[in-house]
Formats: C-alpha cells, structure tokens, sequence
DNA sequence: GAGTCCGCTCGG
DNA sequence: TATACCGAGCGGACTC
C-alpha cells in the first residue's frame, strides 16, 4: 500500500494545521486548518488509513493526543530524524547537511534543555513574528525539512538502513510519550514500607532517620570522633586518616579492603543513606502520581542513540526498591531483559561467525568458555567488556590476546572503530548513526602536537586525548548499533501488542478509556487514578518501562503468556531486521511477574 | 544566595 | 577483584 503522510503543524492560537502528502512528500490537497478541540477526532478518523503523521517534536504534540485519549500508530518525528541525517557520514553530501545551520539545529539543543509541553520549535527560539503568521511559517518550513529528509534518505547509500534508522527512532518517540503518559505501576504503600523497614520511620526533611542516626553513633564510636558527619567526604576522609587507616577517599570499593571496626557501620550506612537521598520518601512524593512513576524519556538524549530521560532518575532505579513496582490486582508484568546483547551486536556488526555460535542458544559468556578461550564466565565477561570498551591494563588487558585469537573479526572490527577515533573521523552504527567529529579543541592538541617545537607534554595530551577519543568511537559503534536494535524490538512489541489488543477486541475505540475506579489496586495507598494518570490504557497490554536493554509490559494476566511470546518474536525479527539472515541469536531473559523484585 | 564543580553511587 | 564505555542525581564544597 502506498503510504500517505499527514504533516502536522501548530499555530500560536492552538489551532492546528494538517496537510495530506504522498510518499514523494507531495501535496496532495491544500493545508487546512483544524481547532485544538477537533484534532483528535480528526486523527482518530485518520488513522485507519495508517497514515505517517509528520511533526516537528512528537514530545510536545503527542501528549496532546494521549490526554485526549488517542493514539497513533505511526509518525516522523522531525526534529530527532534531522539530529541523525544532518550528522550522518551516509548523508553527508546531501542538501540537508551540507546547509547551513537552520532552526532544526539550534531546536535540538533547546529542546534538550526545556521541554514545555506545547511550545512549537519557534516559540522555543522565541523568534519574533506575529502568533498566526508565525506558526504557518514554521508548518511551510516543516513541509520543506520533510522534502530534504526524504531526498536525503533516497540518495544516501544506505536508503534501506537510514529508513528503518528514522522509522524505530520515531517510533521510539512515540513509546516515550506512551510509556510516560502510562506510567510505571509503583505502590507506595510497599515502598514506604520497605524505606521505614531499613530506614526507621519516616521524618521531616533534613533530620536523620533513627536507623541511620544509630549507625551515624557506631562510625562515631568506632573512629573515635564523636562529631564526625560520615556525609562529608573530605571530613571523613580525615578521620579515617586519624584512625590509621590509609585512604585516599571514602568510596565504598576502596573501604571494602580494609579491616578496621568503622568499615561495617560505615558501608551500612552509605548505603542507607544513599537509599534516603536517591529514592527515600522525597522522590516517592515528588515522581509517584496516582500509583504511577512517570519519567519523561528523551529519545536520541546521548550521542549513541541511547535514549537518557529526566526526572526521577529512571535510568538507575536500584534494585532495592523495584519490589514497589507491583502490577496492578488481576495485571502481569512481563519483564524482559537481552541477555548480553552488546557482545551479539558485536558478533554480527562484523559477522563474526565464530562469536555468534558461542552465544547460539546459550549464555554468550558460558559459550566463550565452552569453547575453551578462556576458563571462567566471568574471565569471559571482563575481556569482552574490555574489548568494548577500550581496557589495556589488568585482567582484562592480559586476557585480549586470547579473545583476539578466537574472534579476529569481532576484535578487528572494535580496533578499527578506535584508530578512526584516533585520527579525528567519524564513526557509524550499523543503521546510520554517525558519531560526531571531535571538538575544535581536540584538533587544536593534535596539530599543536605535530607542530615544530611542540613540547613532550603537548604530544603527551594530544596522544591521551586521541586515545580517549578512540575508547569513544570503539564503544560508539556497538552501542549505537545496540541501542537500533532495542528501538526495533520496541517497535515490533509495540505492533504486535496492539495487534494482540484488536484481536481480543479490547482496544474498540481509540485504545484509550478512563480506568474505573474499581480497577485499584485494593489496599493500596497509591489513590485514586484520577488526574494526570487518571487515563491508561485500560485492558490492553502496554510497555510501561524501558532501559537500554531491558522492557516491561503491563498486562492483564489472562494476556501474558501471549504477551511473553511477543516479546521473544519480536527479539527475532529486530535481528532480522538489523542483520538479515547472520545467524546470530538474541537471547532474552523473560520473567512474568507481580512485581518487578521478583524479575531475576 | 545562586550557580557550578566534584565526589560518590546507582543503572545499563 | 580494577579497568574501560554511556548516563542521572544528590549533597557538599567552592566561587562569585
């Protein structure tokens, strides 16, 4: 089927523009206005077309949708898809990049800063035209970035690869703002208990809650300092010295070594502390709304194509707390977690036959030892994280040779990627993601280094500096690479999850109905789903958490089981769709659980 | 007092 | 067991 694109725009008055295109990004029909009240009906009558909705930043607009209780099922998003065409080396010579730096370039750094929900791209810029006028510009403009995008996908050399690329990121897009309208079951009542478990009961803000002051009173005792405060690091730093202990911080790996009274109380209660100040009672008020933990997810946010997020630290829940993530009463959470998906990336990127049978239906790191390339799982480990990440020294270093031996290809293919480093190019993963150049800074070290006159200590920071550069680009590609593969098995769950809802038939409408009451969790202190989480998606399973490699779906129970299988398909086909008929396997771990504790 | 840097610990 | 990659966020220390 041909596909058709609705190009989306917003003007200063709130009302909306629509514009149907063809697959060339054609017009197909004038540009027509529709009111903010109308748009999600008008999306909604739309969409069984499966139209691609082009916006400017599905992280503003689409939230407009989901509030209204409406969901799509495919779109572009703009703004993330020029970040990867404009840096590209597989569109490097198209108009798009070659242009000068236009509002889509400077729209990427604000919108990384300050997400206001609803600000179109020019406000953001604060460019000074009157409110109608304004936003028709900026819709005529967007038509134009979609045409450049379009042309520069088609005369790349990779159109297929930068086409799925832009595809999963959008989609991508899409799951960040579902996942955060959705939210992330968590049960205060479980976590308040937990902290008053091991914290004592809770206290006002600033005061030390009793089981921690007892332990503050043991490091006191134990050190001989009746005043010391074990939160200072300097302070604490000097009372070990005091106490004979020869340290030079007070990091919890260096403490560890030491056999000294304080050490017990003293990593006890870092840890406690550490619990009270990341995800004590505080961060329970401020990020649980109505039973739900709603980070907001941002796309593209690291340079790799790894999403980061914002708010709440979603990207280091501890797994001290992940018992409060509890499925609600008659729900499943099918939690799913690759199983050592950077060494299987590796393995294909550079179709290293060898690697891939090592992880073929097995522990990637058993199979490295299986093969008797080295002795231990965890030796296996180490040297595979080394060759990733760049280790020369210690275990690791003394064990790449070996590693090297066994997989030549998968090794040539992380030492080529740091020499690129080195030298200042580019590097890109296997859909087409480029790593940025260097810093004018760094080519200042390198030619100063090579210049006449040049001391030891310039060649010295020139050398550390492209080396370090080098780690930069080695990783890069892996865990770019890593990071497609994750968006296409979220997509794929994604599809197939809807599918699944249609065929159950619980996703009717727009897939989106108020939650009844009645569905609360019972006993839970988590309160009513009114307000900002008062809308979920109700019967249907949904993806509720994502972390790099690692996904969890709310579901009813009677759906799981089909919901488990989706979730391994969907491992498959993001293979397949990366790496065509390489046979490299990738595993997954799938636990489907009450709580996510419970998960591994 | 506000803004920034650093040390530390959490996650992958 | 450190080391090597990518992050978030807190609290103390420091600077203006």
């Amino acid at each position: 089927m041909e596909s058709v694109y609705i190009l989306v725009g917003r003007r200063g008055n709130g009302e909306f523009l629509v514009e149907v295109l063809n697959a060339g990004g054609v017009t197909l029909g004038a540009a027509r206005p529709v009111s903010a009240d109308d748009f999600p009906g008008y999306v909604l009558q739309e969409e069984p077309g499966s139209p691609r909705w082009v916006w400017e930043d599905t992280a503003s607009i689409y939230p407009v949708l989901l509030e209204a209780g409406v969901r799509v099922e495919r779109a572009h998003d703009l703004r993330l898809c020029h970040a990867i065409l404009r840096h590209s080396v597989l569109t490097a010579a198209s108009d798009l990049a070659t242009a000068a730096p236009s509002r889509w370039d400077a729209a990427l750094a604000i919108v990384a800063e300050t997400r206001d929900p609803g600000a179109t791209l020019f406000e953001l810029l604060g460019e000074d035209i009157d409110p109608a006028g304004e936003a028709d510009a900026g819709f005529t403009d967007a038509g134009a970035e979609f045409r450049r995008q379009l042309t520069a996908v088609a005369e790349s050399e990779e159109p297929g690869r930068l086409r799925l690329l832009l595809a999963a990121e959008s989609a991508g897009a899409l799951i960040a703002a579902e996942m955060r309208f959705a939210g992330l079951p968590w049960r205060t009542d479980v976590h308040d208990e937990l902290l008053t478990r091991v914290l004592g009961p809770r206290v006002g803000p600033g005061i030390r809650p009793a089981l921690l002051e007892k332990l503050v009173g043991r490091i006191r005792l134990a050190l001989g300092d009746p005043l010391v405060n074990p939160d200072s690091p300097p302070e604490l730093t000097r009372a070990l010295r005091r106490a004979g202990l020869a340290v030079t911080s007070t990091r919890a790996w260096e403490l560890k070594e030491l056999d000294h009274p304080v050490i017990e109380p003293l990593l006890e209660y870092k840890k406690l502390a550490r619990l009270l100040s990341a995800n004590g009672w505080y961060w329970m008020d401020t990020w649980i709304v109505d039973g739900r933990f709603h980070p907001e997810y941002l796309p593209g946010g690291v340079v790799t194509g790894r999403w980061a997020t914002r708010g709440g630290g979603a990207l280091q829940l501890p797994k001290q707390v992940r018992g409060a993530v509890v499925a609600d009463s008659g729900w499943k959470l099918v939690v799913a977690d690759a199983a050592q998906l950077e060494p299987r990336i590796l393995a294909a990127l550079s179709s290293d036959t060898a690697m891939a049978d090592a992880g073929r239906g097995t522990d990637l790191y058993a199979g490295i030892v299986a093969s008797g390339v080295v002795e231990t799982r965890a030796h296996a480990k180490v040297a595979m994280l080394g060759a990733m990440y760049g280790a020369t020294t210690g275990e690791s270093g003394r064990l790449l040779p070996r590693l090297a031996r066994a997989y030549p290809r998968a090794l040539a293919l992380t030492e080529t990627a740091a020499r690129a480093g080195e030298r200042g190019d580019q590097v890109t993963t296997r859909l087409g993601r480029s790593s940025p150049p260097p810093g004018e800074e760094w080519y200042a070290a390198q030619s100063l280094a090579s210049s006449e006159g040049a001391g030891d200590a310039d060649e010295r920071r020139a050398r550390t500096q492209a080396r370090d550069w080098g780690r930069f680009t080695r990783n890069f590609v892996v865990q770019g690479s890593a990071a497609e593969w994750a968006l296409c098995w979220m997509a794929e769950i994604r599809r197939e999850l809807r599918k699944l809802a249609s065929d159950v038939g619980a996703d009717a409408g727009s897939g989106l109905e108020p939650r009844s009451p009645s569905r609360a969790p019972s006993g839970s202190s988590s309160g009513s789903r009114s307000g900002r989480g008062g809308v979920v998606f109700a019967d249907i399973p949904h993806l509720v958490f994502f972390l790099h490699d690692e996904v969890i779906v709310h579901t009813p129970e009677h759906l799981a089981a089909r919901v488990a299988t989706i979730v391994e398909d969907a491992a498959a086909t993001a293979g397949r769709h990366l790496f065509g008929t390489f046979p490299v396997d990738f595993l997954l771990t799938v636990a489907t659980v009450d709580n996510y504790g419970d998960a591994k």
